[in-house]
RNA sequence: CGGGGCAUAGUGAAACGGCUAUCACGAGUCCUUUGGGAGGAUUUAUUCUGAGUUCGAAUCUCAGUGCCCCGACCA
């Protein structure tokens, strides 16, 4: 994509009052712009980052063998009465009307899957969807951390006994982690022990350290889980050494044992007459790009992940005004469009080459090709990897083949 | 929902109760510029809303709304 014709611009100043980096590199890169509190705009860069986030949850879903659906975010009264939750605060209700906005979909998930499940030969099952959710969130804050309106990721399965859960529970969380090992940030996100669980002691967070975490958790340096403060005794309840870590986390996902707490309700019931038994597994998408940003990035901004950055190439040309340099630097961009790499060609004669580097900086593209007079000279352009100070010289007609290896 | 702070151009800021509300950046036009946020010329406002005090309000008072932060809350 051409730079010029991205509609966004980038801001230099600071958005007043925002406190979070999430929030300032989000909205200064033109990846979002803020409607309301907690309610954001997904521009193009933001989008496209949020739909790699995606497909990497989409692939660790699927592999699960659980099958994508979506549901609607317009829920019946009806259901939510059904298991007494329909006064629950955090639900947004349309004055005068029998509705309300989803924050959650057990409600209707349990139904719809009722529906098909029609015996024991169709158990177990998993479905899962990438939705928007509504929470009427007394506090929004921190950016996309915190959000009234996000995209979340949510997975319901239903098994017939407890064992069958427990080993499908194991799954997910397997799953879950190779989802934060593809966003880099599996070596900062542990299994943390938390309140909430229905049908067992605990549920199960996965927390990413960042002093932005509005969690404070507890590590055992040893067993590589943590405890969350709401449950912690002091103790690590797998080793018992009370020589743990405190640090702020953010919450990027959290995995239930529901048991029959909403199968129950709906008389969702399996061979034997039983409720079903049910587990819900949720991943903030929105949530998950601003903990990104948290943990990845430098005075100047973003330093994103290969695997989701909005693009794979950044193509800088410098001194465009020189005609030789217009057209090598199109016909660079035009080649690596062919060949099929990600490219953002920022094109734009009118800026000066310090700020093309500094909105490169803020947009936090991986790999930075830049051309330009001095690069020319040499056949080649300049290579630098968003996060490392090192710049080489790349001949150009060696320039697939060096960005086949390196992006 | 309790506490604190803030609200002026697209963005960020300035302005003692008193002159035509100022500056920088951005954006538009023209010219010159291109290796870390360039220069000149020119254009760019219902001071959040409503009431009040006053000869006079961006500035003071009251109410409302919104935003940020702390806390409570967060299947």
């Amino acid at each position: 994509m051409k730079q010029s014709f991205l509609f966004t611009k980038t801001q230099k100043e600071t958005p007043a009052g925002e406190i979070s980096i999430n929030a300032q590199y989000l909205i200064r890169g033109g990846f979002v712009d803020k409607l309301s509190s907690g309610i954001y705009t997904l521009l193009p860069l933001g989008l496209r980052v949020v739909k790699k986030i995606q497909n990497i949850v989409r692939s660790e879903m699927d592999a699960l063998g659980a099958q994508e659906i979506l549901m609607p975010s317009l829920h019946p009264k009806e259901n939510w009465e059904t298991t007494g939750r329909w006064e629950v605060e955090e639900m947004y209700k349309i004055e005068n009307e029998p509705y309300g906005l989803g924050w959650t979909h057990e409600e209707i998930v349990t139904p719809l899957l009722q529906r098909f499940i029609l015996s024991g030969r169709d158990l177990p099952k998993s479905v899962y969807q990438i939705q928007t959710k509504f929470r009427n969130e007394p506090r929004a804050k921190s950016g996309l951390l915190r959000g009234r309106e996000f995209i979340m990721k949510d997975l319901y399965s239903f098994h017939e006994n407890q064992d069958d859960l427990d080993d499908y529970y194991e799954k997910v969380k397997e799953a879950y982690f190779n989802i934060y090992r593809k966003l880099d940030l599996g070596d900062i996100t542990y299994l943390t022990l938390a309140s909430g669980g229905t049908f067992s002691k605990y549920s199960h967070e996965f927390q990413t350290i960042t002093d932005a975490g509005e969690d404070i958790i507890y590590i055992c340096p040893k067993c590589k889980i943590a405890v969350n403060k709401e449950v912690f005794d002091g103790k690590c309840p797998q080793c018992g050494t009370d020589r743990l870590e405190e640090k702020k986390a953010i919450e990027v996902g959290n995995i239930f044992k529901l048991g029959t707490k909403y199968t129950a309700p709906f008389d969702f019931n399996g061979q034997n007459g039983n409720p079903l038994i049910m587990g819900c597994y949720g991943i903030g998408i929105t949530r998950l790009m601003g903990t990104v940003v948290e943990a990845m990035n430098d005075k100047n901004g973003i330093i994103w992940p290969k695997t989701i950055a909005p693009f794979a190439i950044h193509l800088i040309q410098i001194d465009g005004g020189d005609e030789a340099i217009a057209l090598k630097s199109e016909e660079i961009y035009e080649i690596l469009q062919e060949k099929g790499f990600e490219v953002l060609y920022d094109n734009r004669n009118e800026k000066t080459a310090g700020e093309k580097l500094n909105d490169a900086d803020l947009i936090g593209i991986p790999m930075r090709i830049i051309i330009s007079k001095k690069t020319l000279l040499e056949n080649s352009v300049e290579s630098k990897e968003r996060g490392s100070e090192k710049s080489s010289l790349v001949r150009i007609d060696e320039l697939v083949n060096y960005l086949k290896k390196n992006v």
